[in-house]
Order: structure tokens, then sequence, then C-alpha cells
DNA sequence: GCCAACGTTGGC
DNA sequence: GCCAACGTTGGC
């Protein structure tokens, strides 16, 4: 089993929405190292749910993969946000995944107490530039994240 | 293939 | 709202 971190703004999916809905289509992913990861991603996979663009920056909580990488629909749906008109049903070339909840975290593990930490100056989240919004997360990482709680 | 311009991400 | 950093686009 792999282990991963993805990104959401709050606003569009947080960790307490995915609690409520049970489980929910991870979309609209529209970068290729990212997406390349997306598809590696297996059933059981399981994977911090961060919060990215609000006032609480960090690691939410944790959900699981459910369903591997299919083609994702909102690329050929014109009315959504993350249509892409290049895009159609033979050549779609962005990916999506389900995903269920697992943990909610009870206080979110801010980014600055992240970046303090040693054994993840590797992970790309803390990163100086950084964007890549999902990432692989070792299992050495994901350790001493879960040690954090 | 280079690279300037532009759009996006995301913390602050 | 600002802006640094990055990815993409498109002219040449």
């Amino acid at each position: 089993m792999a282990y991963w971190l993805m990104k959401s703004e709050p606003d569009e999916l947080s960790i307490e929405g995915l609690g409520r809905l049970g489980e929910a289509r991870w979309d609209g992913v529209r970068n290729y190292q990212a997406r390349n990861f997306l598809r590696a991603m297996n059933v059981g996979d399981e994977f911090f749910f961060y919060h990215s663009s609000c006032p609480q920056p960090g690691i939410a909580g944790i959900a699981r993969i459910i369903r591997a990488a299919y083609p994702d629909p909102t690329a050929l749906d014109p009315q959504s946000h993350y249509y892409d008109a290049k895009a159609t049903a033979d050549k779609n070339p962005w990916s999506a995944v389900d995903v269920a909840h697992v943990q909610t975290l009870p206080r979110v593990l801010e980014l600055g107490r992240l970046k303090q930490q040693s054994g993840l100056a590797e992970l790309p989240l803390v990163q100086k530039g950084s964007r890549l919004s999902v990432m692989p997360v070792t299992p050495e990482q994901w350790a001493v994240i879960v040690a954090l709680r």
C-alpha cells in the first residue's frame, strides 16, 4: 500500500465535507505530474487531506482511494470550472479517482509545523516554490506526520 | 528549441 | 490584495 498527499481548497471540498459525504470523486487535477501520481494510485492507498488557500493551511485528515484512476468527466463538461476544450471522450488527458473519508484530525497540522520537521524536508509540500497538488509520501514521512496528531 | 508573456497556485 | 514561483502557450 502506498501513501500520498493531496491538496484541496476547503471551499471546494474539505475533510469535514468528505466526512459528511462519506465518498467523493477527486477531480479537477490539471497538472501532468499530479495526474501521473493519480494514475499510480491503487485502491486501498491512503492519503493526507491537505487544506490549501484557506485561513489555516495544513493537513486536516486522512482518506483512502476506493477507485483507481479513470477519465475525469469534468474535463468534458462545458459547465464545469475544470472544463478542457481540448479533451474529448476518446482522448481525455485528465484523470480522477474516488476517495472515502477515513479520519478527520482533531486539529489541523499546520504547514508551519510540518516545515519544522526534519524528517519531512524531502516532501514537496514543504519545499519553497512547490505547487504540486498530488504527491507521494514515503512510509517514513507518513509515520512522522501521523505521530504529530 | 528558445524564451517572453501570460495565467495559476498558494502562502502571507 | 500582493507577489514569488511555477507551468503553459505561442511566436520565431
